[in-house]
RNA sequence: GGGGAUGUGGUGGAACUGGUAGACACGCUUGGCUUAGAACCAAGUGCCGAAAGGUGUGGGGGUUCGACUCCCUCCAUCCCUACCA
């Protein structure tokens, strides 16, 4: 009973209610087949997939269940990210629980991706705000801490004093809080870090293992950040020391002031008797700045009235307090060379410091390296060999020393916000108690009826325990419950660990897709979990991610789809209008993974088109079941030929490139090269047969990327239950690829002047008095004398006049 | 400021290893079908030029017989920058 018209909608329902039934893409522990594991990253539950989202998971789906007709044995599961801001936003905005309003984002959210035909086995669902996934998160923590990556620090956060919030940055805008309109003040608290940095060494050299684009690698090696450089001590005129870090030691002779951030205990020992560092301070801390605003303000400092002694020559310099010295880069203190950095040649001449250069160079400031100049015994040295001798001599004197250093900082996981896994740590006094799998998990207070969820620190039936003991008040930043998910799916359903032997037989993950935005923060991290996971032995191997996919972003008029701009299209009405098959298809065939995709509302009719035209040619056939004719013209070898040319490229694509578009393309090139009296009523055996091969391969070839209507015409076309259609790949005939002429362009001076049509084993001096004869390029060639001839086997010859 | 990308017709893109630039689509134009439209089918379509031909991959320079591809330099746009996820 076959339909007369596509009609994605009936049809995709009926495929996605089998799929179901059969429970098709249920993940077991195979001994025969090879096991692939393909995650595409979760998503943070905000109520409707946007058009990133449907971009990761095809291309996921797409690989999946290529994978699988390949013969593997393929995971791919799907989860929810579903702690963080905009949850506890929603709450306090519309005075819901932000348990229930999570819940329901899920449900709805849910509905699309199954809406879409992705193949996930959605008996390992995890959600990161569930008691039996954040319980392992908590008994985790622990473990670190029983291990020693766990420590308390204080540092600064954004406290919106109206509210009495802890702020996150983007919630500042211009100092103030983006609800209450209240100037941001900055706050020192006691926080939870994770040891990141005692990692920063194999976090850095296991990279280079990794079967990952170079960018994404380039970025991580960057933000790592390992230097080599020195610590070199000033003794200040009081006998204290200050021990400043540079990488440019060479440059020790250019010294004309020592800078301090203004978050050094020295600085901040001076404020206390002094209220104008006092009020300088507080101006350089107004807000917390992003990296990005700290490097375009404005060079500030302030003259202190401490001097140190230049190591190495008779001179006392300056002692500055300067906003843009980092507290958290080397020792918080700098030695000035305005000569030769760039920040410190700003600096130096707003408050008209002395410039001093000891590198030679036409310009200053200049960072190059060159030959040192007025350095005493090191002049006439180069850079690197002075940066040698200058350590060396450091450390003879005991004055300092070259050493390796990190940009990377530790990783401060504490949140004060309700919406997260609780940190699990009771206070004994003020002791800190970490607890353990008994007393796990620690959840969250339920939220009454019309109430906002409000800071657990504002929650006494929460935090006290009574005879002096209380409860840890902050959660986990959210990037803690990602850093590990890929894991749990290995056990999702395991209530009593947290990973267990199943993990073994999955992990790692063999492909991990998503935005390039998580390039850095949500890699390292994730990284840096598998490598301490391992030594608290919970997973074998090194690394998580084996291979990772980093797709561009989804842009409309040439920008990012957001809400600030206006410019978001909602997939879901394209999904009713076209179906899933449709969308799917113009998501692969539109851009490249890699790149950023643009959305055209017209162009997806195209993609639409080209389903219509696959169900006109295929709805009302049937399998071609007789005996293969032993002749075939030459018009009906070339199709079978294009045939197989075009399965060993897609395959390729697939495969080996990640080329969907370029796949679909051949595709539609297959179609397009179908001649009109195969597809006729007169149509003659052989020419059946040559079609019946281009339809069979077509909807193999499809099948990953329209899996709906490509396995329901399957179905009908052979009059079977298609069983085997999804577990298996056709092979392309080699024998078929082979070709008896080919097409060679005559260049003169490399440009195109002439085609011939040539037989394959034409010998390479027939080729040249063939190419000379052609009308055009003897033209071109006017009889005058050819220096050079360059011939490019089977494809051109160039003549060199 | 630092780090990482990207730039090819009116549009999305192709050219995989230095060897025919513009495959495959979208759009547009013309024609067919139709009372009309939609849908569908056929042909054409980088730019300049009547043609011959010239020219063309962000700008400028270089290497090469030959450059979208390699090198230098400049410009524009985007992503990340440690509490958005």
């Amino acid at each position: 009973m076959s339909l007369k018209e596509y009609n994605p909608e009936k049809i995709e329902n009926l495929i996605q209610e089998s799929w179901k039934q059969n429970n098709s893409y249920e993940a077991v522990i195979s001994k025969t087949k090879e096991k692939f594991y393909c995650l595409s990253m979760f998503p943070y539950p905000s109520g409707k997939l946007h058009m990133g989202h449907v971009r990761n998971y095809t291309i996921g789906d797409v690989i999946s269940r290529f994978k699988r007709m390949q013969g593997f044995n393929v995971l791919q599961p799907m989860g929810w990210d579903a702690f963080g801001l905009p949850a506890e936003n929603a709450a306090i905005q519309n005075k819901v629980d932000p348990q229930s309003w999570t819940e329901q984002n899920i449900e709805s959210m849910k509905l699309q991706l199954e809406r879409l035909g992705f193949s996930y086995d959605w008996s390992k669902e995890v959600k990161t705000c569930d008691p039996n996934y954040f319980k392992w998160e908590q008994e985790i923590f622990t473990k670190l801490q029983q291990k020693g990556l766990v420590y308390r620090k204080k540092s600064l956060v954004n406290w919106d004093p109206v509210d009495e919030t802890v702020l996150a940055n983007e919630q500042v805008i211009d100092g103030k809080g983006w609800r209450s309109g209240a100037t941001v003040e900055l706050k020192e608290i006691d926080q939870w870090f994770l040891k990141i940095t005692d990692y920063a060494d194999e976090l850095l050299s296991s990279i280079e293992n990794l079967d990952w684009p170079d960018n994404v690698k380039s970025m991580q090696k960057n933000w790592i950040g390992k230097s080599f450089g020195s610590e070199i001590k000033f003794k200040l005129l009081n006998n204290k020391e200050l021990c400043a870090f540079t990488t440019r030691i060479d440059t020790i002779y250019g010294v004309t002031f020592i800078a301090i951030s203004p978050n050094h205990p020295i600085a901040q020992n001076l404020a206390t008797d002094n209220p104008e560092i006092d009020e300088f301070i507080k101006q350089c801390n107004s807000t917390k700045m992003a990296e990005a605003d700290m490097a375009k303000a404005e060079k500030l400092g302030l003259k202190t009235s401490l001097k140190v002694r230049h190591p190495f020559a008779d001179i006392n310099l300056d002692v500055w307090i300067a906003n843009y010295v980092l507290m958290d880069y080397g020792t918080g203190v700098i030695m000035g060379v305005p000569a030769h950095d760039e920040r410190d040649y700003e600096f130096a001449k707003k408050y008209n410091i002395e410039i001093k250069q000891v590198v030679e160079s036409d310009e200053l400031p200049s960072t190059n390296k060159g030959i040192l100049i007025d350095s005493d015994i090191f002049t006439g040295q180069e850079s690197n060999e002075a940066i040698k001798n200058i350590n060396n001599y450091l450390e003879k004197n005991n004055i300092g020393k070259g050493i390796e250093n990190f940009r990377l900082r530790d990783w401060g996981v504490s949140r004060q916000r309700f919406w997260g896994c609780p940190i699990p740590v009771v206070y004994d006094n003020g002791k800190p108690i970490f607890l353990e799998n008994k007393d796990l998990p620690v959840e969250l207070p339920k939220i009454k009826d019309g109430e906002s969820p409000r800071p657990l620190s504002q929650n006494k039936d929460f935090f006290d325990l009574g005879s002096g003991k209380t409860r840890e008040v902050d959660t986990f930043d959210t990037f803690v419950d990602s850093s590990w998910y890929y894991a749990r799916f290995t056990a999702a359903d395991n209530n009593k660990k947290a990973l267990d032997e199943n993990s073994n037989y999955w992990l790692p993950v063999d492909l991990y897709i998503g935005g390039i935005e998580h390039a850095i923060l949500h890699l390292l991290y994730s990284r840096f979990f598998h490598k301490a996971m391992r030594d608290i032995g919970l997973v074998d191997g090194d690394e998580p991610f084996k291979k990772l996919l980093t797709q561009g972003m989804v842009l409309k008029d040439g920008f990012k789809m957001s809400k600030s701009k206006g410019n978001t299209v909602d997939p879901q009405k394209f999904i009713d209008k076209y179906g899933a098959d449709t969308i799917r298809l113009y998501m692969m065939f539109t851009s490249p993974p890699e790149q950023s995709l643009e959305w055209s509302d017209t162009a997806i009719e195209g993609s639409y088109r080209f389903l219509k035209r696959i169900w006109a040619l295929i709805s009302d056939r049937k399998v071609y079941s007789k005996e293969s004719p032993n002749n075939f013209t030459k018009v009906e070898l070339k199709l079978r030929q294009k045939s197989h040319q075009t399965l060993k490229k897609v395959t390729n694509d697939y495969a080996q490139r990640n080329s969907f578009n370029t796949a679909v393309a051949s595709i539609m090139e297959l179609l397009n090269a179908i001649p009109d009296s195969f597809k006729s009523n007169q149509a003659t055996e052989a020419e059946l047969f040559c079609l019946d091969e281009v339809i069979q391969f077509t909807l193999k070839m499809l099948s990953p990327i329209t899996p709906h209507i490509s396995l329901y015409l399957w179905k009908e076309y052979t009059d079977s239950d298609g069983h085997d259609f999804e577990n298996s790949w056709p092979k392309y005939n080699e024998d078929l690829l082979k070709v008896e002429d080919f097409q060679l362009i005559i260049q003169v001076n490399g440009k195109v002047r002439g085609k011939e049509h040539i037989s394959i084993d034409t010998e390479q001096t027939e080729i040249e008095r063939l190419s000379k004869e052609n009308e055009n390029v003897k033209k071109v060639l006017a009889n005058q004398p050819i220096k050079k001839v360059i011939y490019v086997k089977e494809k051109l010859i160039n003549f060199v006049i």
